[in-house]
Parts: structure tokens; sequence; C-alpha cells
DNA sequence: ACCCCAAGTTGACGTTGTGAACATGGCGTG
DNA sequence: CACGCCATGTTCACAACGTCAACTTGGGGT
């Protein structure tokens, strides 16, 4: 009597998106152990064998919430994003590509319960691609990463061939730092020390992926 | 009536170093999931709360068995590292850093639930620079890392400030290629095209690392 | 020779994931 | 408009897990 989801199941009204928030909050609330069939099935007010009329496995609910994660990931990005305030042309493009690596870390920082449901999961990761983990725009994660690239291609300062090796090269930083940052040595720092650090690592990424190309073409000019 | 342990209990014989060695099989043989207290105690011909003379958690088995991936992990860079063959000066100083990424890459492929056991776990990355996790030569994985970078300031190849930033951004590069591979999008991917994937990025973030410090000496030679 | 306390065992409890059998009620068909 | 079907949800059950309390055992220091 409230949603608009696409099927509305018969006796409780959706029950599979029921499952998937209440497994969402309870990751959020008390990590991703906390992340149980029964609790969830608990905290939906059903019984725990409930969830099986939705899900085969609890690694399938798991896979759920992960992409609801993913989606929660995107919308961040995009806001990191849509504060940019260059106008166009180069700069403009770099700081769209420098927003998706701060909206990355900043997410992971923020929520690291739910970054860690999305991100680190046996499942989560691979569907960083998947329509699925699609933020507001419908663009997922990876899509946003490899938007902002084609975007600096499209101005020139990045071959096109070498987008999807940049692309690499980017998520592995930036996925690599918000491992430390959350449960490796970073973990103990102050939040404005591992934001400085996270800057420092997006800019010094975006120089090399840029640089290699730019220093190359410098560099050419001259011999 | 065999092994030299520190301290040798009295009826099993070192039970400790068993269900640690216990666990780290358990863990290679069905990925970290299994690394079970009752399992452990199980394969060790043991009862299952014998483990809690030793360890007062469960966590604190997978802490161990962490520590004891994190010394695979550091052998197998040591042993990429003996195996550079260029002689001296900044060619041998830059392999030898090169050979700890493509170490640690290379160590997660192989042995991706080892890894995850030592890395992704909540407790075995804290562990990375602590002597604990040392290898043969008594070295952490991550104290390999900063010997490497001193090890290229020493020629001038690098400024001696800049080593702890570079540390984590090789580290974080590194990590999260790896990740990627392990879990991610390259999962697929069929091992030579990884290695290629993985070859090419870690000279692209020693260039990065190198290249910032280099380029700027360059141009600034003709400013 | 003895006794103490570390090391290991037994038994139990609450929690989890999951299967099989059962109940219910909304929707399509007659 | 009534009926019966099948998706949805429930009940009961079981094995495995982590962990606690109370016990047994036997090697080493007095």
């Amino acid at each position: 009597m409230d949603e608009a989801s696409p099927a509305r199941p018969y006796h409780h009204g959706n029950l599979r998106s029921a499952l998937v928030e209440a497994g969402y909050a309870l990751a959020v609330e008390q990590g991703p152990e906390a992340l149980t069939l029964r609790g969830a099935t608990r905290r939906a007010g059903v019984s725990p064998t409930a969830a099986y009329r939705h899900f085969t496995d609890l690694d399938q609910l798991r896979t759920a919430v992960g992409i609801r994660a993913l989606q929660a990931l995107a919308a961040t990005i995009e806001q990191h994003q849509s504060a940019v305030t260059a106008l166009a042309g180069l700069p403009r493009r770099r700081a769209l590509l420098e927003a998706v690596g701060t909206g990355y870390i900043a997410f992971a920082l923020d929520h690291p319960h739910v970054f860690r449901v999305g991100l680190f999961g046996l499942l989560g990761m691979q569907h960083a691609e998947l329509p699925e983990g699609a933020g507001q725009t419908g663009r997922t994660p990876f899509q946003l990463l490899t938007d902002a690239l084609t975007g600096l291609a499209d101005v020139g300062a990045l071959e096109r061939d070498a987008v999807s090796s940049a692309a690499i090269h980017c998520w592995s930083s930036v996925h690599g730092f918000a491992s430390l940052a959350i449960l490796g040595p970073l973990s103990g720092q102050p939040r404005e020390v591992q934001d400085a650090l996270a800057q420092r690592l997006v800019r010094d990424v975006v120089d090399g992926v840029l640089g290699a190309h730019a220093v190359r073409n410098r560099l050419g000019a001259w011999h």
C-alpha cells in the first residue's frame, strides 16, 4: 500500500526488498558479519525460512545487499562530481576524474561497513560493472570511472586505447588506498590525515595516468 | 620429541603451532571461511575446546594464521627479489622495487585463499608491518617495500622524505590490483593476461613514483 | 615421592544456515 | 461468483559452529 515496486508479492508486500533493506541496515549498524539470514528475517518480522522464497542462499542475500551498497557508492561519487566547479575543458575533465577517486575513498571512510559488504565480499566487486549497481544516473561506479577517463580522451589528454588500462590503474590505486585506510596501517590515522593522503594519492595517480602521456608528448617534441 | 619450539607444552607437543598449521591448511584447501576452531582442532586431533588454552578467540586464531600468511608473502617477495639479475645501481634498485610489486601480486594470484586470510580479514593487514609477519630475512612485507624505496633514495632516484608517501602509493596500487584480480572484474581473465596487466601496472606505478621526481628534475633543468 | 596447575576433555547452551512438511490466502479460471 | 491452485510464509527439525563451566590428567618443581 505504499511502494511502487515492480512485482508486489502476496502476503507481506515486497518481502524481498524488505530483507535487502534489513540486511543493509544490519551491516551499517553492526558490520558485515551481522548481515545474517535470521537477523534480516527477524528484523523484517517474518520467520527465518521465509527468506528462502526470495534467496536460495545467504550468499545471494549478501550479493543483493552488496549491489545495494554499490548503488550508494555510485550516488556518492555522482554527488562529488556534481560539486565540481571548473566550467569546461581539461580542468573540468580532470576534476571530474578526481571526484571519482575522492568520492570512492570518502564513501569507504564514511561507511566502512557498507563498503566492505559491497566490495570485499566474494561477490560484490564482480558486480561493480553490472547494471544493477547503478546509481541515480543509471551508471555504475565503474562506468563513472571510464566515463571520466573517456572525457579526458575527448579533450586529447589521454589516448583512447589507454582508457581501459588507465581504468585498472585508477581503480587499483583508489581501492587499495581505501583498504589501507579501512583495515590497514592507515586506519589509526585521524580523518584529516587520511583525507590529505587520499587527495595526494588521487592527484598523483591522475598525474601518472595523464603524465605518462603528456610527458611523452612534451619530451617527444624536444627530440 | 622433534621440534625446537620456544615453549614445548605438556601433553600434545606444541599444540598452538599445530593449530595454526591446521588452520592454514584448511584455509589453503577450502578457503578462509573453512578456517574454523572446530575444524582446526579436529585436524589437530584434539577436542574442540582445547584451542582455548592457546587462543582466547576464533579471531585470535585467525590473526595467528594471518600472520603465518604474511610470512609466506614475505618469502615470496624475497624470492622474486633474489631473481633480480641487474647487477647494481639504479636499474637494480628499480628491479628490486618492481619485484616487491610483482611478488605481492603473484602471491595473491597463486594463493588467493591465503592472501585473503592474511590481508582481507579485519586483522591481518594491520600486522603487515609488525615483526611477527617477517620472512626468512626477518623483514615484513611492508619493510621490504620501504627497503626498496630507500634503496632508490640512496641512488638519488627519489627524495628521502617522499619514501613514505611513495610506499602508500605503491602498496595501494598493488594491493588494489590484487583485489581486482582475485575477486574483481579481472578474476575472469586468464592468468597470462593478469600477469601482463600486473607487470604493466607495476611498471607504471614505479614510473609514476620515480617519474614525478625525475620529470621535475628534467623540466626544472630547462626552466 | 608428592602435589599443583597447565593442558586437554566432556557436556552443555545458544546461535547460525538450511531442508522437509505444512498452512494460508490472493488471483486466475470455471 | 465460487473454487482451487500455487506462490508465499510458517513450523519443526538437524547439523555445525563458538564458547562457557566443570572435570580429568600427568609432568615438573619442591
